[in-house]
DNA sequence: CAAGCGTGGTC
DNA sequence: TGACCAAGCTT
């Protein structure tokens, strides 16, 4: 069952938003397409009429709990939906309140979080999680500069969970919402550069409704995933159709402006396979990149360089003694803004773990690996 | 404030 | 294949 908000059967409106300290700064320009108030209760009753038959049934969607919420939302960070949905179910059953996660261990926390990727959200989370308990009694704290002040709950986070937790009124800007804004109000703004940010942010500010406010918000993103997509958008469907400046003016795939994307670079590397017993040597990544998830041992090959010796040289720091041979496969994957073509080679003796790595198999889930040494283990079979 | 952080789906 | 991008946050 999907919960959505009546606004008939709703109680009190809920209280004027209480200002958040910690994300005044960015109101401050004021949109020029400010929406007159006939404008507004137009979109808002088009579009909530839209949800209540069309909103997917999401398993976020059928709780009021504001921990699970939260976790949600912090999931759904630059992450799909079907993506995040499996992650969250078993996350929420295993770790049902901000408590029961604020015990788990750091190797738990990253097997829970193991192929979502951005795990520093999942580090965040739990540091939120314990200071929800030292500081909060271990309840989500309605507050706004108090949630906002957790760890890793930004200005999104912040509103989302909050409207959609406690029906307070305050306006969520995602990708969907910045797309669907863009459109609607020709607005060229893009969310990604920062003066776009602050006109869009104002812009959604000024729609927000103090009834439904989650609703509202979900709507919104709803609409931008579903019909109001990036590419070819569905506008014959949307129930925003005769309200969007942009399909007047049949000027639609002009918004939201395209704004320019980081290079990728790219990036040699070679890993060594040592398998034994159908299990796979793996070493803990320390450094800015996937710290604390496992792969197998590898070296980054600069300009030219041959991988035997820098492989070698690696597996001698790391106290593994194996002899290697290339396997001529090369596997190509890619991690945010980098394209790594990874030469894979073949231990041919099988030695003792060194401390600080060990031996997985495909099935171990109580290891967090990175997708690609997923993969490396699929491709084994 | 621009850069950095994963992964998987889609066209 | 590759470019794009998804319910962002932090420093």
């Amino acid at each position: 069952m999907i919960r959505i908000s009546r606004t008939a059967v709703r109680g009190p409106a809920a209280k004027p938003a209480p200002t958040p300290e910690r994300h005044t700064t960015a109101r401050a320009a004021s949109a020029k397409p400010a929406p007159t108030p006939a404008r507004r209760a137009a979109l808002h009753h088009a579009l909530l009429a839209w949800y209540r038959r069309n909103a997917r049934d999401l398993p976020w969607r059928r709780t009021r709990d504001a921990w699970a919420i939260w976790v949600s939302e912090v999931m759904l960070q630059q992450t799909r939906v079907e993506t995040a949905r499996p992650f969250y179910l078993r996350f929420i059953e295993r770790y049902p309140t901000p408590a029961s996660f604020s015990r788990a261990h750091e190797d738990d926390v990253l097997a829970a979080w193991a192929g979502l990727g951005y795990y520093r959200r999942a580090r965040q989370l739990h540091e939120a999680a314990r200071d929800v308990v030292r500081e909060h009694g271990g309840r989500v704290p309605r507050d706004p500069e108090s949630f906002g002040n957790l760890p890793g709950v930004g200005r999104y986070t912040q509103a989302a969970v909050l409207s959609i937790g406690f029906g307070t009124p305050l306006a969520v800007l995602d990708g969907n919402v910045a797309r669907v804004l863009s459109r609607l109000f020709a607005l060229k703004a893009s969310v990604r550069e920062a003066r776009g940010a602050r006109a869009l942010w104002a812009l959604a500010e000024s729609l927000i409704p103090a009834r439904a406010p989650g609703d509202w918000n979900q709507a919104l993103m709803e609409l931008g995933a579903m019909v109001c997509t990036p590419r070819t958008p569905r506008c014959a469907a949307c129930p925003l159709q005769k309200q969007c400046r942009a399909f007047a003016l049949g000027r639609v795939a002009a918004y939201p402006p395209r704004a320019p994307r980081r290079e990728m670079e790219r990036v040699r590397r070679a890993v060594a396979l040592i398998e034994r017993h159908g299990r796979v040597l793996m070493t803990r990544r320390r450094g800015p990149l996937l710290d604390g998830l496992w792969e197998p041992p590898g070296v980054e090959l600069k300009n030219g360089e041959s991988a035997r010796a820098k492989l070698a040289a690696a597996l001698r720091r790391l106290g593994v003694r194996a002899a290697f041979e290339p396997t001529g496969r090369v596997v190509r994957h890619v991690i945010t803004h980098r394209k790594i073509e990874v030469e894979v080679w073949r231990g041919s003796r099988a030695p003792e773990p060194p401390r600080g790595s060990r031996y997985v198999s495909a099935t171990d889930s109580g290891v967090a690996l990175t997708a690609f040494a997923r993969r490396l283990m699929r491709d084994l079979e």
